[in-house]
This record gives structure tokens, C-alpha cells and sequence, in this order.
DNA sequence: CCCGTTTATGCAATCGGTTGCAATTTGATT
DNA sequence: AATCAAATTGCAACCGATTGCATAAACGGG
């Protein structure tokens, strides 16, 4: 019934429809230049071949890949894998926009180990526009590579200065209101959990610093550096528990994950979650309303931030100067504090 | 100090050099046909003007593109966004052995509205493999692409018969083993929590109808159909909870998130776990392990699993001729049962 | 010093499309 | 019927690489 042949590139079809490879071009792309019965015949008989034209070739002439890269670099992380929903949540959000705009995502999980990762992604022609999610402890490399090239946008915190474009909640102040929030909860001695060496984190820090010296808690102040992944970040916090004479009333977890991880070690310890010690995170991931207790978080619109991320990005890509946006987080409160 | 001029082609590079494109081409990519002393210089003026070739072109004349498309189709899902960890899970370890073969991973998240969805993927010419993470409820679809198409590798349920090659646990057994848990730690009422839609946990569902036949508790089989994502199966099973008479003593969670929620609404409700109901999940992520108490579960072992996809795929893009995988899987016995 | 190999390089076709411009056809107008 | 503008279509160059084959240079042996 269908035709056994297989069309494989526009001469063939252009043959077919006894016409030419430019006819055929034109007609599948449904340019007005072209008699309207000819383009339905011609796209009729693409339809019929089941012939959609290659990709590459088209991309090689017009000069742009449709696709938009995604990389998650991974500096910090000594471990391979990322199991933090908060990458699936932006994932998806991206895919979705990207789709929804006609172009492709690709994904790159890098380990920086030289200083030209990024130069090599965005030399190699593959893209057309990168999304950096996190700046991990690459922030002078991306400064570095956004000097040169335009179609570049970073989730991440924002620094005073900072060459590239990035979207973000405002994480200093997120830090200062979720340490707030415990403080009047009553919390005196409250512990940050979380890891420096991130860009977001250490800013998170700084805010909860400021909380703790501004209530006069300033010899209260408390860190413990855990890892994202909520495997060593466990064992981590158990251990930190099971060492001080006194464990925290409060704790400030850097991500939901370390708060699960947080949630779990408590309750190991027999301390109760508010009673004993208050929880709070940061993120505002769904799975952290799915904890027991629910956990009180510093929501960050992610849906809001991959929205300004991409249209940020294809304003760059339109040669459009952009600034870098920050958001401001949310307080949840629920039942951890 | 280096050079100003940017060169954007190996035309460039070559006038340059002093030599021709066909010397540039050969000489960055090492071959033994050119004078080692020739190829040592045009790869250092290559790398003083930091100059990459062309992926595209390249891509075009030999017929590949270096990239494997890792498709998420999402024909049950009415929510637009996944939040399951299980796929970021099985993305990053994708990502990491198709990065380590020297390939791309191009995302797609599909939400199949017409039935050209993968054909036009396929057909499409950017990627030269393609990975399916879960058949949804297109495996018709899936099947009659697979039947033209080699370079296909599905993450998810065997069906005696089926066209594609796919990887993944064996959901009955699994089912069955998970009941049969249950069972021995004495519970009777068992409610099997998922979504039957879904091959995998149609799948599981047998396995779990099975086990009760077998322990003569037939009349006690019982199904609540929840959705994957936890914001809506976390409602639905708080519903059915408050609707019983009489709560189950056991709860099969079809998957760990599902099993999330289930021991929230438990809490909830006032129930304790597993003191007054055991709630086993499948899957064994992560995030299983930090919950409270800690989530028995069925694991599949997916870094086994994202490497037998990658080790099938790349065989059939070699021609060879393979098998589906199925993957025993195995119980997680923890605090929640 | 000549000739036959090896070794090194260049020519030009090719991958599969797109697009500026020229050429042809159509149609309207006088 | 002749003229001219508008509507269609085709020609051929191009995007930036790779690669089979021809050619030129270097080398070794007699």
C-alpha cells in the first residue's frame, strides 16, 4: 500500500515530484514562494514517505543546532552521582519550556577537571545557548567563558560584579529569614549544615550569620559542612550529634535533602522534631512536604526561575543585553519548626 | 599575545598553516598519514587560536552525531512535570556512561498526543541511538517503531513477545516478593498502591494478586490507584485512609514515592509505622533510605540497569543482534515493615 | 644518476540541506 | 496582440568538515 521505497534526502522527493531540490526545500517549509498546489502535493508526498528532511544538513546551512545545552557541573562533588531531586525538578521545568519553544536539550554533567570544560562545550558548535545549573566552585571559569560568549544564563547565586547573566533567589536574605524564623521559634543555638565551597550555600550562610549576630547569638554560631547527597550527608550529621555534649535546638539545612538527612539522624538520636530540635531547609522541593514531619523550608520558585532562565536566554541569543534576575524566597512553614 | 584574529574553519587554519583543508583535517585528528612534525604544528596553532572544528559539519559528512537521545515519555502523566527521583537517578548514571563513551545525551520528555511522537524522533537525524525510561502506555508505539528502527534500548517491563529490547527488574517477581514480605511479617490486609496503567506496575500488581492467592488471601486483595507524583498520590491515599473502615495492615507501594506519601498520610492519620501498618515501596532510591522511619523496599539495581541500556544500545548500533535483560530484584528490609 | 617505492600532501567530490538571483511562466492591461 | 509586472520555479553557490584518489617529494638500491 505505502511506498516501498525510501526517500532519503530532497533530491529523491524533488525527483519524485519531478521538481527541484529548492522547490522541494521551499515547499516543506511552506514558503509562500511556492504555488500552494505544489506545496501540498509535494508535502503529501512527504507525508506518504514518511520524509522528514535531516536535521544536520539544515542545521550545518542555517547555522544553528536547535538545541540548548543544560550543564550541571559538578566541582564540588566528589561523589559520581547527584540524586538531589532539585536537578529533576529544573530538568524538567527546562525540558519543558525548551520544548515548548522548539528546541532540544542537551545535557552535560560535568566534573571539572581542566579549566577549558566549558570553552570545549561551547566551541564545539552543538548548541545553540548554554544553561549553567549551579555555578558549583566554577564561578571564574563561567566568568571567564561569559566574557566571550553571549548565550550564556546561570541558576545560581548572584554576585556584586559577576560578568555572567544569572537567575536566583536572593540566598543571603533566604538565609537571614530562615534563621530568623527559627530564632523566633525560639532557637538559641542554632547549627548551619551545609557545604562552603558553593556559591549559594556559603551566601545562605552569611545570611544565617547575620541573623545569629544581629539576636545577639553571634557565640552561637555553628557550622557543619555536609555534603549535598543525602548518603554522606547522613552519616555526617549523625556523627556531629553523636559528638556534641549538646546537641542544637535548630538547624539549618543548606538544601531539602541535607534537612531530610537532618530529619532522619534526630529521630535515630530519639530527639523529637519540633519538640526537641526545629528543622528548617532550603529549596521548597515537593518531596520535602512528603516528610515526617513536613519539613519547613525556604521556598524557591523554581517554575519562576527556569521561566526567566530560558526567556533570559533567548533574549541574549536575539542579541538582547539582559541583567541578571534575583528572586526572592519564600518562607514555609510547616511542621519541623 | 595571542593571536586576535579568531579562526572559524579549518579553511582558515589551513592558509594559515601554509598547507591545504584536507592536511588541517587529518593533521587534528592525528592521522599517521601526515608528517608527524607537520601535525605537532597545525595542532599547536590550533590550540593557540583555540580552535575547534566544526561538530556540525563533521556530524553531516560522517554520518553520526555523537549523541544518544534519552526519551521520557509521559503518556500517563496528566501533571506536566515529573518530580520522581528515579529518573534523576537513571539520568545521571545515563549521563556519566554515555559522557564516558564520548557521547552527548540529548533529553526529550514527550507527552505522546499523536502516534508520530517517536518516529519523528527517530527520523529526525540528530541522535544515532535512542533510550526509552519506561514503555508509559505507548509500547504499541514504542514496538512498531522498534520494528524498522534497531538502535532502540527500553528501560522497563519484559512482555513475552515484545519487539524492543529492553532492560529492567522483573516487576513480577518483584511484586511477589514484596507481598510475600508482608505476608510473613504478618500482615493480611494488604492494599497494592499504584497505577495500572503503567506496565511495570501492572506488573508489580500481578506479582502482589499472586502472592495473596498463593497465602489463600484472595478475598483480601485490594487496590488504590494513586498517581507517581507524590502531590496528587499523596491526597488520593489520604482519601482512601479516611474512607476504610478499617486501615490495611500492609501497604504495597507500587513505587518509593508513592510509598513517601503513604507514610505521611499514615502519620497523618495517627497510625504508626509499621506498629500498626507495614508500607513496603519499590524501587530502592536514595531517597527510600532517609525517610522515617527508613522505607523497606524492592531494589532494582539501576546503575546495573543504565549500564546494561548503554552496553545493549551501543551493540545494536554495532549491528549486533540482542536480548532483553531482566534484572532480579531484591528486598530492601528496613524500619518500615 | 636513474628508477621504483614510500611517504606526504593536495584536489575535488560529498554529506543534505538553504537561499540569492536569474529565468521562466502566468496573467492582467491597454 | 503586445507589454509589463507578478507569480513560480530552477540554478548553483554555500555551510564546514571528511576522504578516495592522484600527485609530488623523499628515499633507497643498483
Amino acid at each position: 500500500m505505502t511506498a516501498p521505497i525510501r526517500i532519503k534526502n530532497i533530491g529523491e522527493l524533488a525527483k519524485l515530484a519531478g521538481v527541484s531540490t529548492s522547490t522541494v526545500s521551499r515547499a516543506l517549509d511552506d514558503s509562500p514562494l511556492i504555488a500552494q498546489k505544489t506545496r501540498d502535493r509535494i508535502q503529501a508526498l512527504a507525508r506518504e514517505h514518511d520524509f522528514r528532511p535531516n536535521v544536520m544538513a539544515r542545521n550545518l546551512r542555517i547555522q544553528r543546532t536547535g538545541a540548548i545545552g543544560v550543564v550541571i557541573p559538578l566541582g564540588h562533588e566528589t561523589s559520581q552521582h547527584i540524586s538531589d531531586p532539585f536537578f529533576m525538578t529544573m530538568l524538567g521545568l527546562l525540558a519543558d519550556a525548551l520544548t515548548g519553544r522548539g528546541h532540544d536539550l542537551m545535557l552535560s554533567r560535568v566534573i571539572p577537571s581542566e579549566d577549558q570544560w566549558l570553552d570545549k562545550i561551547v566551541d564545539s558548535g552543538r548548541v545553540d545557548g548554554l544553561i549553567i545549573i549551579g555555578q558549583s566552585d566554577q564561578s571564574a571559569t563561567i566568568d571567564r567563558v561569559a566574557k566571550r560568549y553571549r548565550n550564556l544564563v546561570v541558576w545560581g547565586g548572584y554576585t556584586k560584579g559577576q560578568v555572567h547573566c544569572s537567575v536566583g533567589s536572593d540566598n543571603v536574605r533566604g538565609g537571614y529569614l530562615a534563621t530568623s524564623h527559627l530564632i523566633e521559634q525560639g532557637c538559641e543555638r542554632i547549627t548551619f549544615v551545609g557545604d562552603h565551597r558553593i556559591l549559594e550555600m556559603s551566601q545562605r550562610y552569611e545570611g544565617y550569620r547575620a541573623a545569629m549576630v544581629e539576636s545577639g547569638l553571634k557565640h552561637n554560631v555553628s557550622e557543619l559542612t555536609a555534603h549535598l547527597v543525602a548518603e554522606t550527608a547522613h552519616p555526617e550529621i549523625t556523627r556531629f550529634l553523636g559528638e556534641t555534649a549538646q546537641p542544637p535546638q535548630g538547624i539549618f539545612a543548606a538544601t531539602d535533602v541535607i534537612g531530610m538527612s537532618a530529619l532522619r539522624a534526630l529521630s535515630d538520636f530519639g530527639l523529637a522534631v519540633p519538640a526537641d530540635v526545629k528543622v528548617i531547609g532550603y529549596d521548597g522541593l515537593t518531596i520535602s512536604e512528603h516528610t515526617v514531619p513536613r519539613l519547613t523550608t525556604m521556598k524557591q520558585d523554581l517554575a519562576k526561575g527556569a521561566g526567566n532562565l530560558i526567556d533570559l536566554l533567548f533574549r541574549r541569543m536575539a542579541g538582547e543585553e539582559t541583567d541578571s534576575v534575583v528572586i526572592e524566597p519564600e518562607l514555609l512553614h510547616r511542621m519541623s519548626s
